[in-house]
DNA sequence: TACCTAACCGGATTGACAATCCGTTTCTCG
DNA sequence: CGAGAAACGGATTGTCAATCCGGTTAGGTA
């Protein structure tokens, strides 16, 4: 099963490619009927691959999810934990930033009919979060009765709220401040 | 049309009801025909009340906004202005928490096909809030560089931030506590 | 009360879209 | 090259939003 068929794989790609377009131009419903038409193959053939528009969105998410993990990944790697947490935080809000897709993925709790990938990346990026959030969390730059969860969450408002302005990526520094300067510890 | 016959308002208030209580178990997706078949009545009768899923909404989120310019008043009524920062940004998050029709009718910027009650209402709650916000931003209390929409998104971001875990009202000072300290100016 | 008309009601119908199913075509391997 | 597995395509079914118009009712008037 790991390899697919020449024809497949093409379709695959091509279908992956064309969804991201589509993205990218602001429309995020994904609409598996019309992926097809543009994609100029059959409806059957998209959903075969993506059984579903979430199978999809996590396919396209993919990407952004990797370059998360590498962000948390510096970020346990820094010196400091608070500049560890400023790391991580600003890598998990750019990207969804920068892929609404990933940003869907990510603001969504974890489901059973998730595709393996996600899954597993989901589960890698709680692990090196939660490293870096109960390290800072230990030298008490981080703000006593927060959960990992309540971090998670707040980092997603954050993006939501970006979202609602004209010009998101203008002011992420800003909101990101706003952010970094709440959850932060008394002691910092 | 100040007045509506009798029977027509019997059916406005029914359906109201029932939508209500829809949005109250959880459901927020107000199918228009499926509310028609809960409230005993046709599709046509739904249709004329509420010509789109976002009419109910605003009609639904009239009282919650009206609570809010209340707690609006009083924030502008208090001697400190932090304090009236603080004052309307719990109402405002506070009412999302309640109501979700209003957290949706809060979140969406204003359109022209809103029904008139909602764009009045939105223009106080804008000017109110203004009032507010200016006052705490002349006495230094307020992080400089931060819109009244900045902070409008931010509230909103907050809400959605607690929507995600399982017990939003559990959590709300704790989130809130976040939110002001992160917005707060550093002369507080 | 009896009538008239404007306002309102109801649900059959249309249109758009998600999702499935299966006959046909294409690939891959021996 | 031939057989069988895998993938393709799109007709079809089911669901739901939204419209349209013939039938009904409220409420004013004489």
């Amino acid at each position: 099963m790991t390899s697919l068929r020449a024809d497949a794989a093409r379709n695959r790609a091509l279908l992956l490619a064309t969804a991201r377009q589509a993205v990218a131009s602001g429309d995020l419903s994904l609409q598996l009927n019309e992926m097809a038409r543009r994609a100029g193959m059959g409806v059957g053939t998209v959903y075969r691959h993506f059984p579903t528009r979430r199978a999809l969105l996590e396919a396209l998410a993919e990407p952004a999810f990797a370059a998360v993990l590498d962000g948390a990944q510096n970020a346990s790697l820094h010196d400091d934990p608070w500049t560890g947490v400023e790391i991580l935080l600003r890598a998990l809000l750019l990207q969804q930033l920068a892929d609404p897709a990933f940003a869907e993925v990510i603001a969504s709790p974890a489901t059973d009919d998730a595709i393996p990938q996600t899954t597993a990346q989901r589960d890698e990026f709680t692990a090196l979060a939660g490293a870096v959030l109960a390290r800072a969390r230990q030298s008490g730059a981080l703000r006593p009765g927060l959960t990992d969860e309540d971090l998670h969450h707040l980092v997603c408002g954050t993006a939501f709220a970006l979202g609602l302005g004209p010009t998101p990526l203008a002011r992420v520094e800003a909101y990101l401040r706003v952010l970094l300067d709440g959850i932060a510890g008394k002691a910092e």
